[in-house]
DNA sequence: GCAACGAATCGGTGTTGACG
DNA sequence: CGTCAACACCGATTCGTTGC
């Protein structure tokens, strides 16, 4: 959760487990996150999907980011909700019509259909969605597309506490459980008083040690 | 003595394979 | 399952040289 929620580093996260007396290496950090947040993912998900599936209004952000690994240009998307909820990310490698229509199928696949889906201006995201017959739904605009754009912001503080993602791979990892875990505990925080804010958190935290015992 | 500028070095990252 | 030592990589910093 710490590596995963926080923009920590491995060793930062060895350091700040030995204050509190547990005594583990980075190496074994990664391997914890490795393993076990594609798990935690999968589950929070599964319970999203489940709690939400009754309410079909849906007002899909999707958007995406630049970023490189070894030099070479990857493009990450994401797919956020109106309540600025990330539902979805993947990486791509290339930015083009096939990588814009593979990411909404796979999202749509799991989440059920959207209503309306904001994009950004690109032209390669006109294409994809008239091949999903998704045309009138589709809403592009200058401003509009804000939420997903922000929820890049995370991802790129996280980028840069750690100098760069190295392999493709972890990237992926990464992107699919920090969504998962981050929407978990992040629900409005700001829109919402205060007291209930935090019975959210203690709902969140209380889920999600429900989960660890599982 | 000073400024400019490229080269070398340092500090910190995730990753890897050998090993227990 | 976990540690250790080493790795490649990158940005920032320091060093060394050059020109004036």
């Amino acid at each position: 959760m710490l590596y995963v929620r926080f923009p920590l580093s491995l060793r930062n996260i060895e350091d700040l487990l030995h204050e509190r007396g547990v005594d583990v290496s980075h190496e074994t950090i990664r391997f914890w996150w490795q393993k076990f947040g594609p798990m935690f993912a999968s589950e929070i998900r599964k319970k999203r999907a489940n709690r939400l599936r009754s309410w079909p209004q849906w007002r899909w952000h999707l958007g995406e980011m630049f970023l490189k690994i070894n030099g070479e240009r990857h493009s990450p998307w994401r797919a956020v909700d109106h309540q600025g909820e990330v539902l979805e990310s993947c990486v791509a490698k290339t930015r083009d019509k096939k990588a814009a229509l593979k990411f909404p199928r796979k999202s749509m696949k799991r989440h059920g259909r959207s209503h309306v889906l904001v994009t950004d201006r690109l032209r390669s995201c006109g294409a994809p969605m008239k091949d999903i017959g998704n045309t009138r739904r589709q809403e592009t605009g200058r401003w509009l597309n804000n939420r997903a754009e922000n929820s890049h912001l995370l991802f790129r503080r996280r980028e840069r506490a750690m100098q760069r993602f190295r392999r493709m791979r972890s990237l992926q990892m990464f992107a699919a459980v920090h969504a998962a875990v981050f929407s978990h505990f992040n629900s409005e925080r700001s829109l919402t008083s205060r007291q209930n804010f935090k019975l959210n958190r203690a709902a969140a935290l209380a889920e999600w040690r429900q989960l660890c015992v599982a």
